[in-house]
DNA sequence: GGCCAGGACTCAA
DNA sequence: TTGAGTCATGGC
């Protein structure tokens, strides 16, 4: 079956398909040519989908049962933030001087989400202080052990529930080279889901952004970083800032030309004139660095 | 070979 | 509450 969903204004699918293909050999979808294949769960249902593009619509192919219609469009409107009204942002972005430029050379760059928040979180503990090409290493090995296989020749994977995690050992997660702490963090996570003291929906339910990141910032091993990561990825929250995150700070140290990395106070004036759209920013940064 | 990666925690003062 | 040390391993 094939679903159609019509391309938004100020919409690239092309940047989309960058993004997802970047040199990284990520194991929860696969580019193939101009169309992305992503196994996605929806309900209890697991669909392997494919999307590709038209000249008006985002064409979504779909394997298997079809009675998931709505909660497929869903999904991908989700995963590539197709609601969004980037006009506020460019405005923003076009009178600012130094970074004038972005709306023009990444033009309809969206944020990509990533709607499960155990996904984003752990993906995010993973990534913790070492570098992307190791972390992706780390996630596939982790998702090959205890996730489940969505195509063997395409080498894509449904990433594990936490109903999984929560009963692993740290000596498991060693054996795929996760740190101690980084395997005593994992697992702590999914027990908080698995005893209800983290609950998507009930973050989702909370207006005010700040609170959210209070809340899982209770959780061991959820520092700044991980949870504006986390909230911008999987809530959707617009007003995020990955407080030290690296390739941020690299981004800003750049274009402001200084010779160390900007401050806390120096980031923070950076922001200040894109409110409610810090998340945005932030991924334009990340996507200024390639 | 050494520094640093899409950080967070611990412990001392 | 601030700062240094620690964790682990790979990329460059």
């Amino acid at each position: 079956m094939r679903l159609h969903l019509p391309k938004p204004p100020n919409f690239n699918f092309k940047q989309i398909v960058w993004f997802l293909d970047r040199g990284y050999d990520d194991c929860l979808h696969k580019v193939e040519g101009n169309s992305v294949w992503k196994p996605i769960k929806t309900g209890n249902r697991k669909n392997l989908i494919r999307i590709e593009e038209n000249h008006s619509d985002l064409v979504i192919h779909v394997n298997g049962p079809t009675d998931q219609r709505n909660d497929i469009l869903n999904y991908v409107n989700t995963w590539f933030d197709l609601d969004r009204d980037l006009s506020g942002f460019y405005a923003i972005l076009r009178k600012s001087g130094s970074l004038e430029s972005l709306p023009d050379s990444f033009y309809g760059f969206r944020i990509i989400a990533i709607p499960d928040l155990f996904e984003s979180l752990a993906w995010s503990i993973i990534g913790q202080q070492i570098n992307l090409r190791f972390a992706y290493r780390i996630k596939r090995a982790f998702v090959e052990s205890y996730g489940e296989p969505a195509d063997d020749d395409l080498g894509i994977y449904h990433f594990p529930g936490f109903e999984v995690v929560r009963d692993l050992s740290v000596t498991e997660l060693r054996e795929l080279q996760f740190s101690s702490r980084k395997a005593e963090y994992l697992i702590g996570i999914a027990r908080s889901f698995s005893n209800g003291s983290i609950a998507q929906e009930r973050l989702a339910d909370m207006t005010d952004t700040a609170e959210v990141i209070d809340e899982l910032c209770k959780t061991r091993g959820i520092g700044e970083w991980t949870a504006n990561y986390a909230v911008m990825k999987s809530l959707g929250r617009m007003d995020c800032i990955p407080w030290g995150d690296t390739g941020m700070l690299e981004a800003i140290r750049k274009m402001r030309g200084l010779d160390r990395k900007p401050t806390r106070e120096e980031v923070q004036a950076f922001y200040k004139p894109f409110k409610g759209w810090e998340s945005y920013l932030t991924f334009y940064l990340w996507r200024s660095l390639y």
